[in-house]
Parts: C-alpha cells; sequence; structure tokens
RNA sequence: GGUGGAGUCGCCUAGUGGCCGAGGGCGCACGCCUCGAAAGCGUGUGAGGGGGCAACCCCUCCGUGGGUUCAAAUCCCACCUCCACCGCCA
C-alpha cells in the first residue's frame, strides 16, 4: 500500500511503477476515488456535527421544541445513511485499489516484464568438476535409502516426499548452521505459526494478489502460508514500536504450504518444487529511513551469501527485474544456487526490500525519536530454505560411492562425521 | 466440545442510557523549587481522517462488526481474544 497523498502527489510515478511491474491499474481511477472518498467524508462529517448537537440539545428541551427537534432528525438521518452508504462504496472501491497499487520500485532494478529481463551481478565459486558421472538428488537420496517418493505420493499426492535417516539430520543440520549464524548476528530466533488467518495474508500483499497459490482450510476461515514473514508481520500488525525497538531481527521458523498452482507439472521430479517445505527466514523491521533499509537489504543478503559459502556452495546472485519482483517489492536479489544434475542454477533465496508498503497494509508503525509515528520499512531473506537446498547440497557433494562430504560449518551438528 | 467471567487513552482503574465532548492513579515529558537530585507542587500527555497561512477547528475510534434509541463505553446479537473450571487429547 502507498500513502494516499503521495499517489496524489506523484501520480507519475504510480502510473510508471504499475507499468514497470506488469501490473493492471488505472491511477486516474484511483485518484477520482480518493477525491470522492474525501469529499463524500468531509460531507459525512458536517451532517454528523449537525446531527450530535440535535441530539444533545433533545436532553433539555420542551416537548414543542422536542418535535421540532424530532423533525430535523429525521431528515437529517435520511442524508446521513445516502452519505454513508455513498461513502462505504467509494471506501471499498478505494481500498480495492488501493491493495492492487505498487511499490516504487527502486532505480537501479532492470525494467522488464519477468525473470528473462533479471541480471546476474556477482557470481561465487565453481561448479563441482566430477571423476565419475553424477546422479541427481532423486537416484542418490534412493540408492542411500534417504528419501521415499512413491510411498510419499501414495498419502500425500504429486509433488510429497519423505526424509529418511541421515539425509534428515543433514536437513536438520542445516537449519541449526542457519539458525546459529543469525544468533551470531543478534537475530532472535522463533517459531511462527503456518495456519494463518486472511488478514495476515493481506497484510503481507499474498492477498488479494495471489490468493490461488495459498492453502485453504474453509472449515475454520484459516490458511496455510507459505512464508513466516505472514506471521511475522501479522504478530506486529497494528502496533506502535517503539524507535529503541527497532531494528526487530527475527530468524523465523516454520513449516510452508504452496500450491503451486501456477507451476503445475513443473519440477515434479524431486525435492526442487513442492508442497511443504521447512524454512529459517531471515525478517527485519527497521525504521522508515531509505539508506538504513539499504543497508539492512545488504546484510540480509551478505548472510545468505556467507551461509553458501560456508556450504561451499557455487551461486549466483541476480537483480530482479520489475516485472519479476512483485508488487509490494522495492527492490529484490535472488541468489540461485548451483545444481549439477540440471548443469544450471536455481533459486534458493529471495531477499526483499518492501519499504512501508507492507506495513501500511498491516499497520505496523513505530515512534520516531520526535514523537512521530511512522510507517516502518520491513525486509526479509531466505536463510535456509529445505529440501531445496539439501537437494543442491547433497548433488554438490557426492562421492563415487554415493555417500556425502559434509562442508566443515556442519560437522558440529552431525557428530563431527565427514562422510555420511 | 461444555459452563462461567472478562476486554476502557503506554500500564492500573472509574464508569449500568444524556453533567463521558471518557474521570483518577502510575509511568513519561516540561516547568517551579534545589549547588545538584529526591520528595513536593504545577502543566501537559492516544490514533486516524479532513479543513485552515496560523493559533486552532470538525469528524471517527472505549476488542471487532451489526442492532435498539432523539441519544450507547453503558442495552441487545454475532464474532475475536484472554482467564477459570469440566470433558477430550499429543
Amino acid at each position: 500500500m502507498l500513502d494516499r497523498r503521495f499517489i496524489r502527489d506523484h501520480p507519475d510515478a504510480v502510473r510508471e511503477a504499475a507499468r514497470a511491474k506488469g501490473i493492471d491499474l488505472d491511477v486516474d481511477e484511483l485518484l477520482q476515488t480518493d477525491k470522492s472518498v474525501r469529499n463524500l467524508q468531509h460531507e459525512l462529517d458536517d451532517a454528523q456535527a449537525e446531527r450530535k448537537s440535535s441530539a444533545r440539545q433533545f436532553a433539555r428541551a420542551d416537548e414543542a421544541r422536542r418535535a421540532e427537534l424530532r423533525a430535523g432528525q429525521a431528515e437529517l438521518d435520511g442524508r446521513l445513511r445516502q452519505l454513508r452508504d455513498e461513502l462505504a462504496e467509494a471506501s471499498a472501491q478505494l481500498q480495492e485499489l488501493m491493495l492492487r497499487t505498487p511499490t516504487i520500485p527502486w532505480e537501479g532494478a532492470p525494467v522488464g516484464a519477468d525473470e528473462s529481463a533479471n541480471v546476474t551481478i556477482r557470481t561465487w565459486g565453481e561448479p563441482p568438476s566430477f571423476d565419475f558421472e553424477p546422479l541427481d538428488h532423486v537416484e542418490l537420496l534412493e540408492k542411500r535409502g534417504w528419501a521415499e517418493f512413491a510411498r510419499a505420493r501414495k498419502v500425500a499426492g504429486e509433488r510429497a516426499y519423505a526424509l529418511r535417516g541421515d539425509a534428515v539430520l543433514l536437513e536438520r543440520a542445516l537449519h541449526s548452521y542457519a539458525i546459529d549464524m543469525l544468533l551470531n548476528r543478534d537475530f532472535t530466533v522463533i517459531s511462527v505459526p503456518s495456519l494463518v488467518k486472511e488478514e495476515a495474508l493481506i497484510g503481507t500483499g499474498q492477498f488479494p494478489g495471489h490468493r490461488e497459490e495459498t492453502y485453504a482450510i474453509p472449515a475454520d476461515d484459516l490458511y496455510l502460508a507459505g512464508t513466516a514473514e505472514v506471521a511475522l508481520v501479522g504478530m506486529h500488525s497494528g502496533e506502535i514500536l517503539d524507535k529503541k525497538q527497532l531494528p526487530v531481527r527475527y530468524a523465523g521458523i516454520s513449516p510452508c504450504f504452496r500450491r503451486e498452482i501456477g507451476s503445475a507439472g513443473r519440477d515434479v521430479r524431486g525435492l526442487l518444487r513442492v508442497h511443504q517445505f521447512e524454512k529459517v527466514e531471515q525478517f527485519v523491521i527497521c525504521e522508515a529511513d531509505a539508506a538504513e533499509s539499504d543497508r539492512w537489504h545488504a546484510e540480509l543478503l551478505s548472510t545468505a551469501e556467507h551461509l553458501l559459502q560456508g556450504l561451499g556452495l557455487h551461486y549466483e546472485v541476480v537483480e530482479t527485474s520489475t516485472g519479476d519482483m512483485g508488487i509490494g517489492k522495492y527492490r529484490m536479489n535472488d541468489i540461485n544456487t548451483w545444481f549439477p544434475s540440471l548443469n544450471r542454477f536455481r533459486e534458493t533465496h529471495s531477499c526483499s526490500s518492501l519499504h512501508d508498503w507492507q506495513a501500511r497494509r498491516a499497520n505496523l508503525r513505530y515512534r520516531d525519536t520526535d514523537g512521530t509515528v511512522r510507517f516502518a520499512h520491513t525486509l526479509n531473506n531466505t536463510a535456509i530454505a529445505t529440501p531445496r537446498l539439501l537437494a543442491a547440497l547433497v548433488e554438490n557433494d557426492q562421492a563415487a560411492t554415493g555417500e556425502i562430504r559434509v562442508p566443515e560449518v556442519l560437522r558440529p551438528y552431525l557428530r563431527q562425521r565427514e562422510l555420511l
């Protein structure tokens, strides 16, 4: 969501942002609706003031005066009802438009319709070289008895999986490694609900745009969140934090659920795209300052890179284009990790700055040192999402025997074993 | 799942239809006093929207949404959340 005053003052910037992000939004309609909401509100205010003063006079009035007042009140009531209806309708229309209004993307974002316009800004490491024919993660996991696909799909359908044995320990080691790194950076570890209310999903911006991506539990009016960010924003929604509490830094842990409706039939093999996965998410609430926001963006990105560097995984960092970053993002950098079986990179991390777009939706504010109440900035980035990263790890670190060389950083979590 | 109780301005609390256009205390801020502080005294102390060059003014908000009434924090209904007990349960 944007500031209505900002939209009034900079309609061209909003128009340009919508165009760059490929969002269908009629800014003139938005401006007109905003104008009529304000006009109606003003009329209603005046009528309301009149009505209140009439009711106040009533108590002290004699019978004759009361009859007179009643007549005036009846007339006013009709007018009030009409104004309220008109205002409610205009407000609903405005809200609908506001929810579809994008953040203005940063000036460095490549302009383009989709991911083909993304730009690789750096790469780290080298693809591993093998003196044997490497297996893909599905073959490898099955060879080691580390995963069950057929049986899992028997109970849970397509894209289901079960991890077994050392694969589970390895997955847990990845999460522990990420959590410890974030703890060292003054993040607070927090496990959050995945089962969330609709308002939480509107607050983060998943709704109304990507409803079809989210599992719904209609019997209880709940949904399964695709990321811990939904609960983390929701938990602070409606709050006014003190400036001293900022920045809020969370390592949010949760199971994540995604319907993958837009990619039906793609990546159906293995662990690359599943409906249920485990994620440690980096999440920051900071003050509403572009430079501060930028610093945190760099910090979150750098932490994710450190994690991958520690694991010795080859990756690239991508500057995401306006058309690929989504409605609420100011800036987005994906990190794509190398998958030997695919002979290419696949997205394993996504680092996003939302500026105050999300905070406005969720009504998440803080009191600045001068006493002013402002909408905060929010940012998020993956720390570790498995099993996708687990798949990358086993593919990259496999030996000819099918054993896995454990990266040094994970050994403390695996009883110092060097090979699995 | 059942029964009972509760949700008021950061915190505690007053408030059972019009003097609530929300009172008091704590906390906080500023001032007086003081060498300085404490205590004491005084003043101030929420959010949103709108209008005005400005001092300032108007409207909305007492968990949320409806309803009754000329008038609702107060009465009625639904929902949300919390507490207690019973049942069930990892």
